[in-house]
RNA sequence: CGGGGUGUGGUGUAACGGCUAACAUGCUCGUUUUGGGUACGAGUGACUCCGGGUUCGAAUCCCGGCUCCCCGACCA
């Protein structure tokens, strides 16, 4: 797209109000706009980058037999009632409303239970078995404390699978399944080498769960990893008797700040017992259908990739989810280098490239400041420095390197490779 | 939810209890400039978070509330 049409502005100065790296760059780029304390507006181009996570999300979800659907922000309270979730004080992060005729709703913090009471309509024999819905959706929490820019916001953009199995051998191949998916996807995302399956609580459902955890100062949590065998393990479950089930040695440990960017658990029959979610097995009997759940943080993924991969100048996106693949730039007033590249635009454009073209009126200091700060994986100009260098200049965001290339060429470099 | 801090044009800052709330940036117009936020000029833009109080006089002091940020607690 044509930067000129862009509706956003980047700015020199962070807003005080934000002292997270990731807000204070999403702003100053116009990524995101703040609304109230961990509420934040996602601008055009958040939402690709948001777009392009869970495009890799969809892919890696669809492969392991997921179906996306959309499911309802209001939620019915009976099958909170039922699993003894709906009061405040056994889940104090509600959000909640009411009808004009009174009748109580939730805001969406998460859907294990509509989600159970859903597919009992679906759901009645072995041969139902087993079945993955997955949402892409905002949810809500009401948190005591917003903090840390998008990585902990009151509302939040997420996907969230469900499993519903036969029996917790079924289970155990699908969540073994779901795991490889999610290592999967944040590799694709950029995030592969400092993301680890982590060992963590399991809560009232199982022992463990399993946490995936990106490495990143500003995080919340504290997890042990152990290099050799890539096991990390959360604070909350380190002590002799994981280390000893786990056979890890308690001075190989490193302790890293990390961020919750993905988590999986085995649900057991904890809802679908209290909710009546059962089937006919092959033998004729009523069975509890045994559940999983899977979640996903994108608008906080998008916040940790910030957090961990931007320098002084700004933002530096992984190509695979940047918000385009090229920032087109051009200087000067020479009417023949303008047409130049934006004709080079039209013809990257045409080829399937996402191009931000910089046709605005402005100096090259800014235009350069702003492609910095932006974050594109490649930054083109055309230019008259660029013609006499040999065509155009190709600077990759990340190494800062650069090469010359002929015009002409350019296509071909980014669709081949 | 406990503790600490904060609040002034869109943004970043300044202003002893005392003149028309100042500067930078942004934005508009003009000239200039085009490889790292170019320079100059003219404009535009603020119930100083809200409500009380003290005072001849409050952005400034006091009380209450709210907001946002930070630490902690919490986080299916």
């Amino acid at each position: 797209m044509k930067q000129s049409q862009l509706f956003t502005k980047t700015r020199k100065e962070a807003p005080t109000d934000e002292a997270s790296k990731n807000a204070q760059l999403l702003i100053r780029a116009g990524y995101i706009h703040k609304v109230f304390a961990g509420g934040y507006t996602f601008l055009p181009l958040a939402v690709r980058v948001l777009d392009n996570i869970a495009a890799i999300i969809r892919d890696e979800m669809n492969a392991i037999g997921g179906q996306e659907m959309q499911s309802t922000a209001l939620q019915s309270k009976e099958p909170w009632i039922l699993t003894n979730r709906w009061d405040d004080d056994v889940v104090d992060n509600w959000f909640k409303t009411q009808l004009k005729n009174d009748t109580e709703l939730g805001l969406a913090f998460t859907h294990e239970e509509p989600m159970a009471l859903m597919m009992k309509n679906f759901i009645s024999s072995y041969k139902d078995l087993p079945a993955y819905p997955y949402d892409i959706r905002s949810v809500f929490r009401n948190e005591a404390r917003a903090k840390s820019g998008v990585m902990r916001g009151r509302e939040f953009y997420w996907k969230a699978l469900y499993s519903f199995s036969q029996n917790e051998e079924e289970h155990a191949v699908f969540y073994e399944k779901a795991a490889h998916a999610y290592t999967r996807i944040f590799e694709r995302i950029g995030l592969g080498d400092t993301t680890y399956k982590t060992f963590a609580s399991g809560g009232t459902f199982s022992k463990y769960s399993h946490e995936f955890q990106t490495i990143c100062d500003s995080g919340e949590d504290t997890i042990y990893i152990d290099e050799k065998t890539g096991i990390a393990i959360n604070k909350e479950v380190h002590n002799d008797e994981v280390l000893a089930e786990l056979g890890i040695e308690k001075n190989t440990l490193i302790e890293k700040k990390a961020v919750e960017v993905g988590n999986i658990f085995s649900l057991a029959d904890k809802f679908s017992e209290p909710i009546g979610l059962t089937y006919t097995s092959e033998q004729g009997k009523p069975q509890n259908v045994f559940m999983g759940s899977y979640g996903i943080g994108i608008s906080r993924l998008m916040g940790v990739v910030v957090e961990t991969m931007s320098d002084e100048k700004g933002i530096v996106w992984p190509e695979e989810i940047s918000p385009f693949t090229i920032h087109l730039l051009t200087f000067g007033k020479n009417e023949n280098i303008f047409r130049e590249a934006e004709n080079l635009y039209h013809d990257l454009k045409n080829a399937g490239i996402e191009v931000l073209f910089d046709d605005r009126d402005l100096g090259p200091g800014q235009k350069l400041n702003d492609a910095d700060l932006m974050g594109m994986p490649y930054r083109v100009v055309v230019s008259e420095k660029s013609v006499e260098n040999g065509g155009v200049e190709i600077t990759k965001r990340d190494s800062g390197d650069v090469e010359y290339i002929d015009q002409n060429r350019v296509v071909a470099y980014f669709t081949e490779g």
